[in-house]
DNA sequence: GTCTATACATCGATAGAC
DNA sequence: GTCTATCGATGTATAGAC
């Protein structure tokens, strides 16, 4: 009884971190693999061989490739949470949109395959689960108070950001994934819409 | 040889009328999967049993999947220019880009799945032949002489201008497609476009 | 945890008879 | 043109040895 509980206790946080390294092994694969072959490419034999186990070897890891995808969702979150959360963000709030947007842009345009994962509805029947939708909610969350702070308090106004953000990023991956015809615009729009609100 | 070349005169259009037609009910039966199980979510064996043929038997009339694709998206690219084409454009330049864009966002919701095909990469590997990405080109033309007519005669506007619209639509079908949270700004910002545009 | 082996489903696509 | 039969790939999942 005294040496399981000791075991249990002493060995119970290598073997989580262990374990934890090899999804996180996984999960770097399966991003590389999606820049390879598109995010709906992967497949889980040509996964597991990336990182050297058998195809059935992965159901130790997830339950399902869905929940594969909501792990890669949840990291592709997480990554783009860091980026926001190193950002040194002006005093001043029009700009500090500006500079919030911009990294959001280029994270975007960094690798297509995470951005139509997290960003858009690519894979059929996948679903976030609530954990990984909230990770994606707190990446944008910052956001809401600058657009206001900025003088867009309306919530049609932070509405309207997002979407025009997103039409030019999209249209920019769409037709020419490593040009800017289409983010050239983004500062612009953004004084546009903040100098015309929608509360006016 | 007389009667050959007579057959072949004579029969030549009645067949391809006949082939013309069913493939025609091929698409239509697709498009309805389509709506049914997603743009994606078509698969050969129901869309032969919708027709009443077998799987195989499709091959006569498309030599691969994607070729039944590109069949669907010059359909739809037909549809749409018919609609854009029936409208009474008004002789205001500013309402007249207005009233196509109405037109182009109403045509979007209709039919999610059609609009996935049209205007995203939702099919991975799919590619619109060029016959059938000159008839979007063609849709999408009237709106460039309406948007310099109405003044803002920039190319980077007719883009901003597409994208932003783009955006709207996008979020609204990705969010909340009966409701107009986003796309009731559509005039809004084309007001804002016009008045401020990129050349000034 | 990892493996082999296997089952069962789907899919797009092809060969060849009629 | 249409069919039957089949191929090879996929994804999902499980049983059971080590």
């Amino acid at each position: 009884m005294r040496a399981r509980s000791a075991r249990g206790v002493r060995r119970a946080e290598p073997i989580a971190l262990r374990r934890e390294a090899k999804v996180e092994a996984i999960v770097a694969a399966a991003w590389e693999l999606a820049r390879a072959h598109g995010i709906a490419g992967i497949s889980l034999r040509d996964l597991a061989r990336a990182v050297g186990i058998k195809q059935p070897s992965l159901y130790v890891y997830f339950d399902s490739k869905d929940a594969l995808y909501d792990e890669m969702f949840a990291d592709g979150n997480r990554q783009l949470v860091a980026r926001i959360e190193a950002l040194d963000l002006p005093a001043d709030p029009r700009l500090a949109v500006k500079v919030f947007i911009r990294e959001w842009i280029a994270f975007a345009l960094e690798d297509i395959s995470r951005y139509q994962l997290l960003f858009q509805r690519h894979i059929p029947g996948f679903t976030p689960s609530p954990e990984s939708y909230a990770l994606a909610e707190r990446a944008l969350r910052p956001l809401i108070g600058l657009v206001r702070d900025a003088g867009a308090a309306d919530p049609g106004d932070l509405d309207c950001m997002i979407a025009v953000v997103a039409g030019l990023t999209d249209a920019q991956i769409s037709n020419d994934p490593t040009g800017d015809r289409w983010i050239r615009h983004t500062d612009r729009l953004i004084d546009l819409l903040i100098d015309h609100t929608n509360q006016e």
